[in-house]
DNA sequence: ATTCATTTGAAACATTGTTTCATTTGATTG
DNA sequence: CAATCAAATGAAACAATGTTTCAAATGAAT
């Protein structure tokens, strides 16, 4: 689906930096951090835009945020099954060497049974450490 | 246990304001967020001593740095019992509304089954949203 | 093509965290 | 108890991340 496909498909207007944005997550494959989005937007970043967009995307359900540290966020394109109340299910592995995040996708986040009254909106089990390829690296 | 102790007992160097960080946190007994350590600490505080602080006693396993946000970051005292190599047992509770960071002792984090290869060196299950004294008070 | 609410981009600002370096302090030793 | 010296402190400058304001531009709809 292209960029432009997902935000008509989310009734979401269709400007030039969102489209962008969007293109180099999909480009991607893999969470990016602001910088990296930065370097692949080029010349159509802005930093108020993008974190307006990141806001305006993540309620739509298009993306969402993963606060891999408190320094370090990274931004993913949800999948589009996952549908509109997006709760991301899996674990999220940050490593302190190479700063890359890794969807642990064989590590599904445990049913929450939150005490009474309170409201899960969003969740996040951040494991961080070092990587299997920084690991043999060091050896 | 006093606050001199403890430093003793895990061999970190007593100092002034490493002696009224952790008095702030024991008088406290919830986590604290750094503004909030900075007024209880009043005048013994300085931003540069209370970052090198946290590390040191984070090293030492006498405190813990709880990522409820990007933008928020709390910190706890461990309990003595985990001794040294502490890893969180539990998930956190992050109140958007009242910013208020609420240790769920009833929600234990899974087991962890990383990929070969992966070292988890400490990990977070935050879960955030709005918390039950606030939603009651929405009504 | 025209309209008009929405979005953009630039700049100023706020907050969190780090680094440098001269000064101070607190354990240790004699 | 005084002298020593590595370790810790505090002040200031810096860096990175995120927000706000407001005039100008743009995109969807008629």
């Amino acid at each position: 689906m292209t960029a432009s496909d997902i935000l008509d498909h989310h009734q979401v207007k269709k400007t030039t930096p969102r489209v962008a944005l969007i293109q180099a997550m999909q480009e991607a494959r893999v969470p990016l951090s602001e910088n990296e989005i930065k370097e692949r937007m080029g010349e159509l970043y802005d930093r108020a835009t993008f974190y307006r967009s990141v806001q305006t995307l993540s309620s739509a359900g298009i993306i969402h945020r993963i606060v891999a540290d408190n320094v370090m966020v990274k931004y993913a394109l949800n999948n589009c099954e996952n549908g509109h109340h997006h709760q991301v299910d899996h674990a999220h592995f940050f490593c302190r060497q190479c700063h890359h995040l890794y969807c642990l996708k064989s590590i599904k986040v445990q049913t929450l049974d939150l005490p009474s009254g309170f409201v899960d909106e969003e969740h996040d089990l951040v494991i961080r450490g070092i990587c299997d390829q920084c690991n043999s690296q060091l050896k």
